[in-house]
DNA sequence: AAACCGGGGCA
DNA sequence: TGCCCAGGTTT
């Protein structure tokens, strides 16, 4: 029965978030809308250590949606170099800025609207709605889906962005009481125990029911 | 749905 | 040097 192997999950994963999460200066209850798009915005296709070394300056150099759209995307594309992919970002933000600034920095409520704004896709998105709307969605990545895969069975497409399976799993995984939580213990359980060599499977709360460990 | 893109980090 | 990283965009 897949529902009652996902409440088992959800709870094995809880009680080792307890004890094992990773803190990030994007965790914080008191995040605002503009600092929870920034650092995903910054973690595309980045080091979740690299962004957190520097998340903290690009917060205090820019602090609003407005302290971008006033500056130029050489001064912002300048800034992220540290960071790599520094010339697609700046302008991603800044384009990204200068909407959100002329809408008085309120996302859309609608995913199809999320979606149209530059440099945001299907996961930014469901971030969005996460965090900003406290709607429950997956932050599905390849690292999440790893984590999935190996506990729930194989993706029956090659990009999980298409495929319905991990797509609905997820989100029904997510589909709880804590979302955010649930969201960053399967992402902390994939960077810290779920690695996609040499998995860590002594440590992981449910290696007893998966897979993977046999395989 | 697949191909392409892009820059620092690290083995 | 080649592969990886909390994906988005183009075709």
């Amino acid at each position: 029965m897949r529902d009652s192997r996902i409440k088992y999950f959800r709870s094995r994963l809880f009680e080792w978030f307890l004890l094992n999460r990773r803190d990030f200066p994007w965790r914080l209850k008191s995040n605002s809308n503009y600092r929870n798009v920034i650092a995903e915005i910054l973690l595309q296709r980045t080091r979740a250590e690299t962004v957190a070394k520097f998340y903290p300056k690009f917060i205090e150099r820019f602090p609003t949606w407005y302290s971008l759209s006033a500056s130029s995307t050489e001064e912002i594309g300048h800034f992220l170099k540290p960071i790599g992919l520094w010339r697609r970002r700046a302008e991603s933000i800044k384009r990204l800025a200068d909407e959100m600034y002329a809408k008085g920095g309120r996302f859309p409520r609608e995913r199809k609207d999320i979606e149209q704004l530059p440099g945001i896709g299907q996961y930014i998105a469901n971030s969005v709605l996460l965090f900003c709307f406290g709607i429950p969605q997956p932050l599905l990545d390849e690292n999440m889906a790893r984590v999935l895969e190996r506990y729930f069975g194989p993706r029956k497409l090659a990009d999980i962005r298409f495929d319905p399976y991990l797509q609905a799993l997820a989100a029904a995984i997510v589909n709880c009481e804590k979302p955010r939580e649930l969201n960053w213990a399967i992402l902390d359980l994939a960077a810290k125990v779920c690695k996609i060599r040499s998995p860590h499977c002594l440590k992981c709360p449910v290696a007893g029911n998966c897979d993977y460990p046999t395989r």
